[in-house]
DNA sequence: TTGTATGCGTTATCAG
DNA sequence: CTGATAACGCATACAA
């Protein structure tokens, strides 16, 4: 059995506006009728319907997030403080599995427009222009995360990947390391496969270390198998390197499992360095230095962020998280 | 702008409920009636509100999941498989981070209480009777995941701990091993952590082989952290172990980066056995032979299950879904 | 085949 | 301080 603010009404013997008001907390009562009202609710032991507020109210206190995929601990870092500052805020999160499929995509955009949800975080993936147009329709704030977008004006928080990559691969140079590989992403993915690239050879040029196509392999993704396949042919290539950026951990550890297999040792033989800073990254073996982005603090800022523009619905700005190497033990001082 | 199906009626020159009708593909419209609306629905770009559906049909078409952490692959994996067979059904879910913590798990389930949401699948945890006698109140179906409960009739999936746990243990003992160590979770916990110790003890003995307290590790949790640590102790307590079976794969990893560190070779020395099969167990080094659970399959068994019930409200049993050995390269033959 | 009216559980606007 | 009552957007019993 579940009860109504009218069962309470009748129970407490004042009307269903009275009830409404004491839940609500508003003003316009008595503390004696206040007092039975709560005891009634306490009897009944009744919870208010959400979705009858949310029909009046405009506001469902939900949130849709969009993944495009689930299973990497990256995603559920983000999505770890997603939920952590939504739930603080009172709200709810429903998760959307996109696998980076347009139709899907829509279908999740429509669905989260028919729960009305009241905002929306877009995750590591490109904003369509038909994304964007759709949720323009819906009118909800919508925030990127670790994503951005130049077409419009929509806030994101990110790490600048340019300049993470290139701390990186500056880390490196440091060490004393002149002959520098890089295992990249995609290099068309012009959020996070370019930018990492160009940090890159742009650490390289500042130190007049030359730029060698020989020495950057192009993946299709981030993952693991792409790294093991990377090592190799890149040590093929250029079989001097003393050191290899990777563009992510997943990548990196891929490169270490392979050296591993070549019988290269790591970090004495050859250093690597990754980009993430997965729980992965603290298991492998050796543990792998590597620049790290904040991603739970990333998700609770996008979550906070949101829940700013629902309540004063002006704009808002973007955000660059601060990156830091994290330093482990795969790379080590190139011995002179 | 966001059009109701008044705007719509309006616009075909119709009542709303030959409107309703038509949208919910029931009965009693003319054919030329139902291209006017389908028109007028197509020029507003008018989409259905399921907030005031659930009202008045109470079905949210939403789920919650409840779980102990986010931040691991085997919460993804199964999340991910809830996801799929959810988005499947024409639901969404709505995910809870718990910590385990018996305050929030409470306050979680009255906030989906109070959204109504159609049903609750309760992960990795065990089921707190002050929890099953909430969710019994809230009156919606519940089915648990890579948990179970004998206090109740709840129906679950899990593989058989104890079962997997034995095939592990005699995987190793069918290599020829018979100094046969073990990192084991919490054994208070009679899910996950009892089960795969008595599993492990099973299978010796059948064997013929000796228990011995002392190649027993117990530890609080089934972290990295605390495989690395295990190993340590464990050797020192029974040094002539030739192989270890470890009640999780990170429990496995931490271990094999333990044996990294004091210059013991996997599998070489000591071979090393792994429980879930998680992402990380293909990504270490050597790659981790392990026992899987079918963790996306169960995630989308449950939500089927649940569904199930929601549609025919039977009672519904449970499921023990196969493991399997997946053998890598962290175990080999010992040699005689 | 179609339309009117009522209710789902709230909140909010009125009077009183 | 309190209580009717009209929305919110939709589904449906009942009339027509």
């Amino acid at each position: 059995m579940t009860f109504t603010i009218k069962d309470v009404a009748k129970l407490a013997n004042v009307s269903i506006a009275t009830v409404s008001r004491i839940i609500n907390n508003q003003t316009g009562y008595s503390e004696k009728t206040k007092k039975k009202v709560l005891e009634a609710i306490e009897e009944l032991g009744y919870e208010p319907n959400a979705v009858a507020r949310g029909l009046i109210n405009k506001r469902t206190h939900t949130i849709g997030v969009l993944f495009p995929k689930l299973s990497s601990t990256l995603v559920t870092d983000l999505l770890s403080g997603i939920e952590k500052a939504t739930h603080d805020a009172g709200s709810s999160v429903i998760v959307c599995h996109t696998e980076s499929n347009g139709e899907k995509t829509m279908k999740y955009l429509q669905l989260l427009n028919e729960k009305r949800i009241d905002g929306i975080i877009f995750t590591s993936a490109p904003l369509l222009e038909e994304y964007y147009q759709y949720i323009k329709k819906m009118n909800v704030p919508m925030v990127l995360l670790s994503t951005e977008t130049y077409a419009h004006p929509v806030p994101y928080v990110k790490v600048n990947d340019r300049h993470a990559a290139y701390t990186a691969t500056q880390f490196l140079i440091n060490k004393g390391h002149e002959k520098i590989g890089m295992i990249s992403g995609n290099k068309d993915d012009i959020i996070s496969g370019k930018p990492r690239i160009d940090g890159y050879i742009s650490a390289l040029q500042d130190h007049n270390l030359p730029i060698d196509e020989k020495k950057i392999i192009y993946n299709r993704g981030f993952s693991f198998y792409d790294g093991m396949d990377s090592l190799k042919t890149l040590l093929k290539q250029a079989p001097d390197l003393t050191a290899v950026f990777a563009a992510s951990d997943e990548l990196a550890i891929g490169a270490i499992s392979s050296a591993y297999q070549l019988g290269i040792k790591v970090p004495d033989e050859l250093s690597i360095i990754g980009y993430d800073n997965l729980s992965i990254a603290e298991m492998s073996v050796p543990p792998l230095t590597t620049v790290a982005q904040p991603l739970t603090e990333m998700g609770e800022m996008a979550a906070n962020m949101l829940f700013e523009m629902l309540n004063s619905d002006k704009l808002i700005e973007s955000r660059i998280m601060p990156h830091k190497i994290v330093e482990r033990k795969s790379v080590r001082d190139k011995e002179v």
